[in-house]
DNA sequence: ACTGGCACTCGGCCCGAAGGAGTGCCAGGC
DNA sequence: GCCTGGCACTCCTTCGGGCCGAGTGCCAGT
């Protein structure tokens, strides 16, 4: 049904889009790829692209536009991975190697991302429920109140105040303090209700009250945050190319504030340093139908922590696209198992 | 030379422009506002208006449109101050009142401005410098490793990891941290420096190169962030009000991404709670010359922390912006005193 | 000092013509 | 049987001209 040279004009027909941003007629492909056919001959490949629905003409008497499905043939099967240059490579480098906690990590991890694909960009935090207890401290504010604040071995800092029912010394606060990670420090996050499920009994009956406030509001704050925290960067990058938005760049531009939508949008993405690739329709959202989003996961080691990518219009450069993308996150993923 | 009817036309004119987007002519003035003179009479007026550079003409035979300098007119001496309705004002307590931490106050602001305002919203953190050390935590890592942990007042958290020149063990952790967090919890930050002058020599020889790099490390990061962080939000409603802004919006979307221009922006605001508004060329950045923004100061008692406010196209609604930017400005004040 | 009247200006919109890119199809050649 | 050159056709885009109407500035009159 597709012979070697339908796909030979595909790729051709998605590389000039690509490039052009102007339906591409049969004429203009000949001339610009070395098909060895004429421009009639040509013309009859596209009419048969066209009957599977891999191109489409914006109307009569113009040339072909790849569709969705066509993108996707091209980014399944005809597209080669097109190796980082290494003023990127340094870039990344560059940019990664002197932050100073996460959040850095992340900000600027979506600065470069942004400038490197030239896309809005989208990073993760690591997830909390895939990370371990690195520390949990406890700090007295006033004799019937504390804060809490934990630390993963990712980076991340949650912190929470703590209103106990009775008072407390500094004495029982760090008495608490060591049981407490005693238990948990080291332990992922997930397994850390369970750790702690017959702690406050164990307690003495004094101080079980305010044992319990602790680890009530301890739990409490893994599971608030389930929805997890995304940053965004590079939104003027939309507007650069706006003529790819049909329906104009407003309904992204809302999608990026969705939390929830780019959260799933990412999580959706498959195992480590893999790149995914959505095309236009793919995505779940209505209001992304006219973008593409290539992401990532990143991790440290065999371990998924979060997502990242960008998204553009689906006239991009998904070879080039895809190589910086999954570049990016083997490097944060590096960075991440580091500290 | 400009007597009270002429200000009156020019009010008219100003809100008539916000509310239509376009020019208003003579006519339509005497409709739609009971000025008691004729449409002659005000075409007078608008000349003079037109001559002292408070209106223009996009061209001849068009209506007037209020310049920057009408629009500061306006702002300063023409409107009215517009009252939050009591949905406002609840909206504003049931946004804020659930926040968990600094982080979470930061972004509901945000969304609640931009919600609020329906135009971009930007929230600076609590500026370090203007904080007081509520605690500092240094947390053991490796043998010649600490975690450094600030937590401040105002509920931010800057952590640093700190590679020591010596060994070190628990023991000695615990006394240096107790004795760092005596001199210098509860301190202003801005008088960190100094406290810690003399500290790493009053120590003992034998840890006295551990100490100093943790000493070293901790005033670094009072400096090193003094680039104060921003979070912007509601960015699709530039692309609501898209035609405001005669070069697209794309070189706002730009300088919303610079963080440096935000802050400046923001930190040339003046006294807690009182409300500024920069209109069109008084902004000190290119790309910001067709847009407005209105901030506010806000703090905890007289301390101010930070700045938070919004950026809109020129034509807005000034009353009603200043009011909901002045009270949330407030409220997060209230908010981050209580914590 | 205000008003009604009037001539004038100029952008927006509609329309039709010209131009051009690209297609589909067909008949002929390798 | 597949490819090619040729040709008629489609339809978008661009451009120019003419009409319309909103709005102005000015002037003479009250």
């Amino acid at each position: 049904m597709l012979d070697d040279r339908k796909l030979d004009v595909l790729r051709a027909i998605v590389q000039d889009f690509v490039s052009t941003n102007e339906p591409v007629g049969s004429k203009a492909l000949v001339e610009r790829h070395h098909l060895g056919v004429s421009p009639a001959t040509v013309r009859n490949d596209m009419a048969a692209l066209e009957e599977e629905g891999y191109i489409a003409q914006p109307h009569t008497s113009a040339g072909r536009v790849p569709t969705d499905k066509g993108y996707r043939l091209f980014v399944d099967r005809l597209s080669t991975v097109k190796p980082l240059s290494s003023a990127e490579r340094r870039a990344i480098e560059q940019f990664l190697d002197g932050a100073l906690d996460l959040d850095d990590v992340v900000s600027r991890t979506v600065r470069l991302l942004a400038q490197l694909t030239r896309h809005v960009a989208v990073v993760q935090y690591p997830i909390l429920d895939r990370s371990s207890v690195r520390h949990l401290e406890l700090i007295k504010l006033s004799d019937t109140r504390l804060m809490l604040v934990l630390i993963t071995d990712t980076g991340r800092v949650e912190q929470r105040q703590v209103d106990l029912p009775g008072l407390i010394d500094e004495r029982t606060v760090g008495d608490l303090r060591a049981r407490l990670n005693q238990r948990i420090a080291g332990r992922p996050i997930h397994d850390v209700p369970n750790d702690l499920a017959d702690l406050a009994e164990a307690e003495p009956p004094a101080t079980r009250g305010n044992a319990s406030a602790v680890i009530a509001v301890l739990l409490a704050s893994l599971v608030e945050r389930r929805e997890e925290r995304v940053v965004v960067g590079g939104a003027s990058n939309l507007t650069r190319l706006a003529l790819d938005f049909p329906d104009s760049v407003h309904p992204v531009l809302e999608a990026l504030e969705e939390q929830v939508v780019l959260i799933r949008l990412l999580g959706e993405a498959s195992r480590p340093t893999e790149v995914t690739v959505r095309i236009g329709d793919e995505n779940p959202y209505e209001g992304l139908r006219s973008t593409s989003m290539v992401s990532a996961t990143y991790g440290s080691g065999s371990r998924a922590l979060a997502s990242l990518g960008v998204l553009g219009p689906m006239r991009m450069d998904y070879p080039g696209t895809m190589a910086a993308v999954g570049a990016v996150a083997r490097y944060v993923g590096r960075i991440l198992a580091e500290s």
